[in-house]
DNA sequence: CCTCGATCTGAATCTCGAT
DNA sequence: GATCGAGATTCAGATCGAG
């Protein structure tokens, strides 16, 4: 192993020690604050940098789940910032070091949630940066909103960017059609969160870093931007989950991690001969989700207005659809299959095949106007 | 019809027509610019603002397709920008005056693609606004990326901002919830874009518009974020979709738009737009919007009588019922509410779902009682 | 061995009206 | 403005123990 793990007094050793300028510590993790290692290393070194910096989330009180437990809320002190401005001051400050450090042809990749991702966007563009794409990691297992206040939070965003408008960036384009059945990649990405194996544990079976990042998104972006034996930086090093996916594709990695504790996980952790898992590895093709489509969308699309009238196929029963997808009958409301089920006394019903709508010469089943509204957007 | 279009010499119009602050023009389009109309409205008078400014694109030269086809870019004059620091006083401007024209409980959407959207988000939280949610619009039929070079840019991003951290405002969460088959509603909307019969066509069949955004967007938007009868500002109103739906589902609405060719547009597509009929707009209720029923009420009425043994659904605990609506377990006295998060020992509990009543057959919980209480007097 | 149910968890800006 | 109390609120998976 080449692992280096330095306890520096970051004040003396960037002003003093120009000479690590020169050579550069491969797949190794620095310890320190990011700012200060990253300044300690030459300019243009490297070929991309992964960073997943501070969210600036902001929490206030205690979240309680409906069930009564509470929400392991992440109140680290890394976390926490005294104002937007203090933010954008800290975002600025690694970002130049970023530039300088990366390759003019490298990209970088910045991974946030709404917190953060709208100053970290706007302070790329400042400094020169072109964003490229912005990706949606869309969670498949997002934490749900409990107190249902807003919309379920079910994605992050990532900025992928090059040093300016006219650079030769690295972009693998048939290996993204290839890992995406021979369609173009798109821009939303649909994966789960890291959890379940790929989650690293402390000693007491709790979470080891309260924002690992899953590998299959790194696996991705590595294969999509980097070529075998290219360099990548991660200052915001965590549990290392970029230097472990670096190493088993074969690419060359740096890390910065303050912490004393997530240094030791990542490096035991990129040490271990990680056996392939083939579930981390695994994205969900985006074309299996197509045949969920919930009736509520034919009401929005006008396929199915609110106002129109349903009835079974045998005319027994009617239902009113209402302007949110809901149906109201005589006696029941609720979902087609809720009221479905209830007007037939029975214990379920499948509301596609159930409930008709009045056509010229019959009754069509609203089955047949998913099938039509798949056809014209699957 | 009630249609304003007035042709307005902005300078003059703001300083010397204040008599507008008072009387608001409802259901109408103003024409100019965005900015200037903006001014003339009074303060805190609308309970939504949608936004769909210029993306400033910074297209370069023509995009050929692969089989040769010229690629009709948005190179309208209204999206041009001489800089980044130009888009943002722009943004600023507008922004401002949204934010006068908002009552202190209402909410402002504004659309934006990876070009503009981190200008905005960015100065919409300097402005003091609160970010609710980032919803991404996923394009089910996106312009595939021609020449390979990036990700397909499959989506856009909407930003839902309330005007302080404090502040209350609508979301109709169960409408949501309807509309997505029982689940919560995520921030990831999978929809396609505008085509076909939706699509308002010039005489020559050219598009009328280059960013005619969907209905079933603004539909989703209006019925998540405003009741009936609420008024909805678009300052960027382009063909007037916003105006469209917010007729079909009985909002009010006022468009700004400064071009002619759109204004005429847009006229003529909402005054042939229907509204729902009455019954057809209404959603499921939300729980938190009905009339309450104190358990008191349904102990007087004799629904659930004291003396009453009640149980949870596992028939974990027992309490009984006093004759003041109050519970007693054998270690615990109070509200229906109270007692139950007591034996729990959970920081919080929903009597009315929690308790049940023994019928023929199983366990009824309180809160059937309570619908069927409602229903007889309600 | 498998199945079923109970339990736990994840980057979360998570209530509101009456007094 | 602060306080108090009613009462509204969860999805997809992983894990583990019982049968």
């Amino acid at each position: 192993m080449n692992l280096i793990a330095r306890i520096a007094e970051p004040q003396k050793v960037v002003r003093r020690a120009p000479a690590l300028k020169q050579e550069l510590p491969l797949d190794a993790i620095l310890q320190g604050d990011c700012i200060t290692e990253m300044a300690r290393l030459p300019d243009k070194c490297v070929d991309m940098i992964f960073a997943d910096p501070p969210y600036n989330l902001q929490l206030g009180g205690d979240l309680f789940r409906p069930e009564g437990g509470r929400v392991d809320a992440v109140d680290d002190e890394w976390d926490k910032f005294d104002s937007l401005a203090a933010y954008d001051g800290f975002t600025r400050d690694w970002l130049e070091q970023a530039r300088r450090i990366l390759k003019d042809d490298g990209t970088i990749w910045v991974i946030g949630s709404y917190h953060n991702i709208y100053r970290v966007g706007a302070l790329l563009q400042d400094a020169e940066f072109w964003i490229l794409n912005d990706i949606v990691w869309r969670k498949s297992n997002p934490m749900p909103n409990f107190r249902g206040t807003r919309f379920t939070n079910a994605h992050e965003t990532l900025l992928w960017c090059s040093k300016s408008e006219k650079a030769r960036y690295t972009f693998n384009y048939r290996a993204m059609k290839a890992l995406n059945d021979d369609l173009q990649m798109r821009s939303d990405w649909l994966m789960p969160i890291c959890s379940g194996g790929e989650r690293v544990k402390g000693d007491d079976g709790s979470k080891a870093h309260p924002t690992q990042k899953p590998e299959a998104l790194l696996y991705r972006i590595l294969l999509a931007c980097t070529k075998p034996g290219n360099l990548v930086l991660d200052p915001f090093f965590g549990t290392g989950t970029t230097g472990a996916v670096a190493r088993r594709l074969g690419r060359r990695w740096i890390g910065i991690e303050r912490e004393d504790a997530y240094v030791k996980v990542a490096r035991d952790r990129i040490a271990s001969t990680l056996p392939l898992d083939e579930s981390a590895m695994k994205t969900v093709p985006d074309k299996r989700e197509q045949p969920r489509v919930a009736f509520g969308t034919l009401v929005e699309s006008g396929l199915v207005p609110a106002g129109t009238s349903l009835t079974d196929a045998k005319r027994r029963w009617t239902a009113t659809v209402l302007a949110d997808g809901s149906l109201t009958s005589d006696s029941h409301a609720g979902s087609i299959h809720k009221v479905g089920a209830a007007l037939q006394g029975a214990p379920s019903c499948n509301g596609w095949t159930f409930w008709h709508v009045a056509v010229e010469g019959g009754l069509k089943p609203l089955d047949q106007l998913r099938q039509q509204h798949l056809g014209a957007n699957g």
